[in-house]
DNA sequence: ACCTCCCGCCATGCT
DNA sequence: AGCATGGCGGGAGGT
């Protein structure tokens, strides 16, 4: 079972080392450390060497040679031990390890044998390899205060790649927002500040595109499909229609950032082209999708524009295949997902899990509020809006960016729908009711409520956040709002949401504005504040099932195992890890043991549950079944799951919007539990939570009771440490509620050992947990992929990014860079730029409002802390 | 045999 | 015209 992919994780591991970004910073710039750097570079050579591509050779192989990639190297060569084991297994070490400096010249002197050993394997020449190294070059939290530049041509030297290959990677992060296209041959590193924004806003797109209706819609007619059933298609290709873009299928548009905005204008050209676009809407698929798992031939069908699957032709069907492999390698590197297997009726198939960060729907990425609470709705409307906005029309050629006078019509416009709508009324917020109730007229009150809420949440929870708030700003590239866009913006965000409904919104970016239309996102970086309140009956009002796969199995858990299972495996069919998918994925490359044995179960359960799933199915068709299924699930839950939601109460809201922030990292996903629960409960819930946890945690409890001892010490203490939002004030008490909650659930249903303590907080992200890997120690090979991993991308920052902004903390601390405010507080961060011009103040954005507005949230306990605790105890 | 996806041709569009 | 980008799909390595 050796895989392949044992090697990237290896290296990964390394890279994990290295991945502080500070150290980074200093890695990367070309050095010329080379006599330590040399010696090093034998051993590590084998890894490196087989980077280079033959053609290429001579670009490394002569000058300078060993600065910059001999810092990568270095980085590798410390974990050099493992490297070269590895490649003494292969046989390969000896060959390239006597020739450092020749690698070049090996295919030369190497007999055909030889220097096809010599030459490195396709793996290693992997995009997921190659952009783990581009990431090791940089810090995930760029001081923005530094220079950030990235020259393509140093990189690609560096690396020993083509330079096509740094676009496929620089394409993806620059969907991300991880970099910005400066100039021709140069981008700006802007690492994960802007990660939870982006992604907000790309969940808040997502579910404005009604990705999630139309992941369902497809799996129902694949189901159907198998069975000759070809009721439904109707239905579906309405679904579907209505969704997609300009062209008849969903199109593209570049979801853009504030500040982040192409600024060279021969980028802008190309900004609906694919690749980027594909890799936003592939995100946003993950983002929207309950259990978070999107197979590839799902997201290839709705990249295509599905309606017309049955016309859908091979060739275009395999090549879009082909680009979400790049697009997933990258992003698997990036830890946004990783590899997994999804069983179905027909077989398994290939697909990816989201295990980045969970995001609100709200364009605020931060805060951890459910998708479907009123705030929800409104951050969608925002970020929809924002796109509507922004339009600019890539498609032609055009170039251009958003017309101020466009921006007015926009507000004006939202500012109408806002007065048409009623919000909706949720108690809670005063935020939303704010929002709603007041347009666009009294940005200021409803700032200003948002701002009270906010110290007031902000108090409990802490201030940390708002250093958070700041940087992120900063990172935004925030500038000052003009005061007109101010007041709109806010309106806008607050709210819009409100207003919008998010299923039944048809995507407000018509295909004829522009394959490209830029949304901006209110950035509100600090997340934290939020309160979250429940409210059931909006939460199911609001959403229907996402995540559910057609296939998704029914069938109650009846045992402890089923339970476990049904957690996970009901909602999309069997989904198993691969281990190997570290490999070709790997981010985190390899899955740790744990996870290996969580599919194992997966597997089997799936058998089962197919045929309850089967005959469920087929006694209706593909929605019906669907809502009997949410239905069940919604009553099975609870019941099973229990635990799925609390109210809380605003103190320990506040904090727990710090809390929440952790907890959803890894619930939080796009939908807070509440979505899950209400939209599918089954699906929703067991699934996504299953895998994710196994992937985040299982490495860490994975390994042992150790890990699962996790203790609530420790969890709290690492919360706090690495979250702003626990850090700052009542890191305990918030995780306790739910934990507490869960783990005693999780302890009745057997799940899970009574000393294993499940922690709200963890999210998918593997952030979050890394710090406690860390210190746990745990891992073993398998698990140590991850724990690199997590290590890796969470030295940096500790509070990372995690979802919520919450990484503010951690990147403040990491980043010496200065945190004030810039202009206003928030503010600063949400502006349009125009390409060539200076960044025009989009919205206002920014605010804490967001938080504030957000303040209706619910608080599930993750059942996929469930799910893990119970893969952990197996 | 299928899954992945590297590789690099060549179109596109800016300079 | 030259160069930077990046769409695209053949075809090969891996499993």
């Amino acid at each position: 079972m050796f895989y392949s992919g044992f090697n990237c994780l290896l290296v990964l591991n390394q890279e994990n080392l290295f991945f502080e970004p500070h150290k980074r910073g200093l890695m990367k710039t070309p050095l010329k450390e080379s006599s330590a750097a040399n010696i090093v570079l034998a051993e590590i050579q084998p890894d490196l060497g087989p980077l280079t591509t033959p053609t290429k050779p001579k670009e490394i192989a002569q000058g300078e040679p060993w600065t910059p990639t001999a810092n990568l190297k270095m980085l590798i060569s410390a974990v050099s031990p493992e490297i070269r084991n590895r490649d003494q297994k292969r046989g390969l070490f000896d060959n390239r390890n006597g020739l450092p400096e020749a690698k070049d010249c090996l295919h030369e002197h190497l007999s055909g044998d030889e220097y096809e050993k010599s030459q490195p394997s396709r793996k290693e020449k992997s995009l997921g390899l190659l952009c783990h190294k581009f990431l090791a070059r940089y810090p995930k939290y760029p001081n923005p205060a530094v220079n950030n530049d990235i020259c393509l041509d140093e990189v690609a030297e560096e690396l020993n790649v083509e330079r096509r290959r740094i676009y496929d990677i620089v394409n993806v992060l620059e969907s991300l927002h991880m970099v910005s296209r400066l100039a021709k041959n140069r981008y700006t590193w802007h690492g994960r500040h802007n990660l939870n924004k982006t992604l907000g806003t790309l969940k808040s797109v997502g579910e404005e595109n009604k990705y999630a209706e139309q992941i369902m819609m497809i799996k129902k007619k694949d189901y159907e499909q198998e069975f000759d059933f070809s009721k439904s298609y109707a239905l579906d290709d309405h679904v579907i229609k209505s969704n997609p873009g300009p062209n008849g299928h969903p199109d593209m548009c570049f979801v853009e950032l504030p500040g982040m905005e192409f600024r060279a204008a021969s980028v802008n050209s190309r900004k609906d082209k694919s690749l980027r676009v594909m890799s936003q809407k592939f995100v946003m698929l993950f983002l929207v999708s309950t259990p978070q798992i999107v197979s590839l031939e799902i997201a290839a069908k709705i990249l295509i524009g599905e309606d017309h699957v049955e016309d859908l032709d091979k060739s275009k069907f395999k090549t879009k295949i082909r680009r979400l492999y790049d697009i997933a390698n990258v992003l698997s590197s990036l830890d946004l997902i990783k590899k997994v297997h999804v069983t179905e009726e027909r077989g398994r198939k290939p697909a990816f899990k989201w295990t980045g960060p969970e995001i609100s729907p709200n364009s605020h990425g931060l805060s951890p509020v459910t998708p479907l609470a009123p705030s929800d709705l409104e951050g969608r409307r925002s970020s929809k809006e924002n796109c509507a906005k922004n339009l600019f029309s890539t498609r032609g050629k055009p170039n251009f960016t958003r017309h101020p006078s466009l921006i007015k019509l926009v507000k004006s416009i939202e500012s109408d729908r806002r007065k048409i709508n009623s919000a909706p009324s949720s108690p809670i917020k005063t935020n939303k009711a704010d929002s709603s109730q007041n347009p666009a007229p009294f940005p200021s009150k409803m700032d200003q409520l948002a701002a009270i809420c906010k110290m007031q949440l902000e108090e409990q929870s802490s201030e940390p956040r708002r250093k958070v708030k700041v940087q992120l700003a900063r990172s935004g590239h925030c500038k000052p709002v003009a005061p007109l866009d101010i007041p709109v913006n806010a309106e806008l965000e607050l709210t819009a949401p409100s207003l919008m409904q998010p299923l039944g919104v048809v995507p407000l970016i018509p295909s004829s504005l522009s394959s490209a239309v830029p949304v901006i996102l209110p950035q509100a970086p600090s997340g934290p504040s939020y309160a979250i309140y429940l409210q059931p009956a909006q939460a199911q009002t609001i959403s229907p099932p996402q995540g559910l796969s057609p296939t998704v199995c029914l069938t109650p858990p009846s045992t402890a195992m089923r339970s476990k299972d049904s957690t996970d495996a009901p909602s999309e069919k069997v989904i198993t890890e691969c281990t190997k998918s570290g490999v070709a994925t790997r981010p985190g490359g390899v899955l740790p043991g744990p996870e290996k044995q969580g599919a194992k179960n997966q597997d089997r359960e799936p058998a089962g549950e197919r045929g309850s799933k089967r005959a469920s199915m087929l006694q209706d068709s593909g929605s019906k079944k669907k809502f009997k299924e949410d239905l069940k699930g919604l009553e099975n839950v609870p019941a099973t799951l229990f635990p799925s939601g609390y109210l809380i109460p605003l103190t320990q809201c506040s904090s727990l919007g710090a809390e929440s922030v952790l907890s959803s990292k890894e619930n939080s996903g796009t939908l807070s539990p509440n979505h899950r629960i209400y939209s599918s409960p089954i699906t929703g819930v067991i699934p996504v939570t299953t895998s994710e946890l196994a992937a985040v945690n299982f490495p860490s409890f994975h390994v042992t009771p150790l890990k699962l001892m996790v203790s609530p010490t420790s969890m709290a203490a690492v919360p706090v440490g690495n979250s702003p939002a626990l850090a700052s004030s009542h890191p305990i008490p918030i995780q306790n509620p739910s934990s507490a909650i869960v783990n005693f659930t999780l302890q009745h249903l057997g799940l899970i050992s009574p000393s294993v303590q499940v922690s709200t907080s963890p999210g998918p992200g593997s952030v979050p947990m890394s710090p406690r890997i860390e210190a746990v120690n745990v891992a073993p090979e398998n698990t140590g992929p991850q724990q690199g991993r997590a290590t890796r991308y969470d030295s940096p920052v500790l509070g990372q990014n995690q979802p919520n902004g919450q990484s503010v903390t951690a990147s403040g601390a990491q980043q010496p860079v200065p945190v004030t405010p810039k202009g206003s507080q928030l503010v600063t961060e949400s502006f349009f730029r125009t390409p060539g011009g200076p960044p025009k103040p989009v919205g206002s954005s920014c605010m804490d409002f967001d938080g504030a507005s957000k303040t209706v949230g619910t608080l599930f306990v993750p059942q996929r802390k469930l799910e893990v605790s119970t893969e952990d105890v197996h």
